[in-house]
DNA sequence: AAGCGATTTGTAAGCTGTTACATTTTGAAA
DNA sequence: TTTCAAAATGTAACAGCTTACAAATCGCTT
């Protein structure tokens, strides 16, 4: 007489015994009540419901092998570009009768792979991650797991998996044309760290790659990396204008260094923008609310999401598969960048 | 002979067979590798890496009738304070080894209730909510499943429920304290809507609290109840300072309202804080990026999300139970808050 | 070599649903 | 009334793990 503690909740055998009917029309009742003849349908609903029944998520996931659960794990959530787009793809995923499952990997791709296994494990049903870099083996996984993902926040051609994003070498590249346009040749850039980090490495490519355009060489670029802190852009922007040949406009890989970048440049006495140029990426709502407001790419993070989870069902609903979505950036020209101040170092004296 | 379409995942049993060993072995491998001997500790390892083996959760889950997963369930992912808060909470449950789902609620009664069944189904082992506004009936629920809850970003003496957090409306007492020893008697409040939120409804009592310690009367307050946004706080600020009365320090329920508050005042061309004054709440980030810096009370947003993991983690591990938190909060004074301006239309003339 | 407690491992029941297939019921046509 | 396909329901075999209890093994001591 095994006397368990208590802790015994209704099972669905129990309902069935309370409504007269066998546990198949119970499960059916619960996952096809059309499929239930109306009379057997009251039953089963006053069983339930004098119950407090609640089915048991585990047993389900073990017998029907599927969740309608999509995990996704992100970087952090201290970042508002994630919490925002995030934010939306679960609005949209709760419409369609899913559940969302979020964990964060700080950064760290042996964490990222350590969540990808638990929301596996877990039964999720699709997965969505942050940009493509990740460990062959780790796709490897997904694969045999026959697990589909969708990538979102970066859009590349020549990838096989389904990705939902934009072009971030090609963004930045569009928006230092027209900080080249202004006329500034000595380009300081602060970027989060480029390991592990596809959207930062293609950020500072895209630079390069307009530099390359007005023929500029690699020597007009200085990067500076570091982590994604308001500090972090304070003490770059020090760094970086604290070096002889000073840069006449700072690039920030997003906003929130962008910020920091500002602030410093405020307290060390340079001018905004008239000395010194500064961009952001992302516009957040943070750049329009700083003394000048911050140029900057928009990006539409809340539209990524709600897409991403229709794709991401559609895929799950056996729907034709679309093809990978790649959304439009622009750019949104604000304060804090203008003309290049004219210095008595002219221009490619070479 | 039912030929189930190659999704056919290596289990317990096939490990067991490779390594030699019975299930039980695997299984106490996975979850007490010490109560196993060495020798066959490496074949189970060795059979479990070669074969790519994922313990099944829905399985464990079902058999041990726990999951080392803990619930939390959020207003929004998209307010930084609850997004700190979070991640903190996260970062300590994994050092613990225990797991987060994260779910949250758009500030709607009527989904949290879904998505606490939703988590509780999932066999969340406990529950982290903001507050205390919630049906009996939830509570019930909660109780009969025998799923302990914390309760946090609260602290209230009187509850039954296990708490982390701060007096709402002890602090903004505080802050009251300082605005009306400033001199200030026409007070503005924006605040966001108090029902079915503690915290909000909590903070407006407190100004009351101090106004009444003072000798003024409900009338030196006028309260206006809006959403969460930085244009929220501007309309209502637009919207405070139109009456022919104006009131000389507008008091924000949280720091975003009171950017919005700031940034508007500006554009009406207000000087703050020689005309006005503005105290938000909370002491995000963005409290100190604005000019000039917001006045506002700071809550260790971080720490309550550690202390509230520890918290659960001691109540699963049966160890002896503590007492509800009360975190303290502190007035940051900046620049948005300053003495009343003397007006013709003096104090008080009935 | 035998004995014995402690340590390690194995056996098998049990956890709660889903679903293929079998069986019964239903209702309209003959 | 009988007949029969369609509709509704029931039966029972899983799904993959944990764990109480039984059995085997180990390391000493006598």
């Amino acid at each position: 007489m095994p006397e368990h503690s208590g802790t015994n909740f209704p099972t669905m055998v129990d309902v069935a015994r309370l409504a007269g009917v066998s546990t198949a029309t119970v499960s059916r009742y619960l996952s096809s009540p059309e499929a239930v003849k109306t009379k057997t349908r009251e039953k089963v609903a006053l069983a339930i419901d004098s119950l407090g029944y609640t089915p048991n998520f585990g047993a389900r996931a073990m017998a029907a092998k599927r969740t309608q659960t999509i995990g996704a794990i992100i970087p952090t959530m201290e970042n508002a570009i994630f919490a925002r787009g995030i934010q939306a793809f679960q609005e949209e995923l709760i419409r369609h009768g899913y559940t969302l499952l979020v964990a964060s990997s700080s950064y760290r791709q042996d964490i990222e792979e350590e969540q990808i296994r638990m929301l596996v494990a877990r039964g999720a049903d699709a997965l969505l991650l942050i940009g493509y870099d990740r460990s062959q083996k780790t796709y490897q996984f997904l694969k045999e797991r026959g697990v589909p993902i969708l990538v979102a926040w970066v859009y590349q051609q020549d990838t096989p998996q389904l990705s939902i994003g934009f072009d971030n070498r090609e963004a930045m590249a569009g928006l230092t044309r027209e900080v080249l346009r202004l006329g500034h040749t000595r380009i300081g850039c602060i970027s989060a760290f480029t390991d592990n980090n596809d959207r930062a490495r293609e950020r500072v490519v895209g630079i390069s790659d307009a530099l390359k355009e007005f023929g500029l060489l690699p020597e007009n670029l200085t990067v500076v990396q570091t982590t994604y802190s308001v500090e972090s852009g304070e003490r770059a922007l020090e760094q970086l204008m604290s070096k002889s040949e000073k840069p006449t406009v700072i690039m920030c890989g997003n906003d929130v260094l962008a910020v920091g970048a500002l602030r410093k440049a405020k307290a060390m006495s340079f001018s905004v923008p008239r000395e010194l140029s500064i961009t952001g990426f992302d516009d957040i709502e943070l750049a329009t609310l700083t003394e000048p407001q911050i140029t900057t790419v928009h990006v539409p993070h809340r539209k990524m999401g709600r897409l991403a989870a229709r794709m991401i069902v559609d895929r799950l609903q056996g729907k034709p598969r679309r093809p990978s979505l790649k959304l439009k950036t622009d750019i949104r020209m604000r304060g804090t960048l203008a003309q290049a101040q004219k210095t008595p170092s002219a221009i490619g004296s070479g």
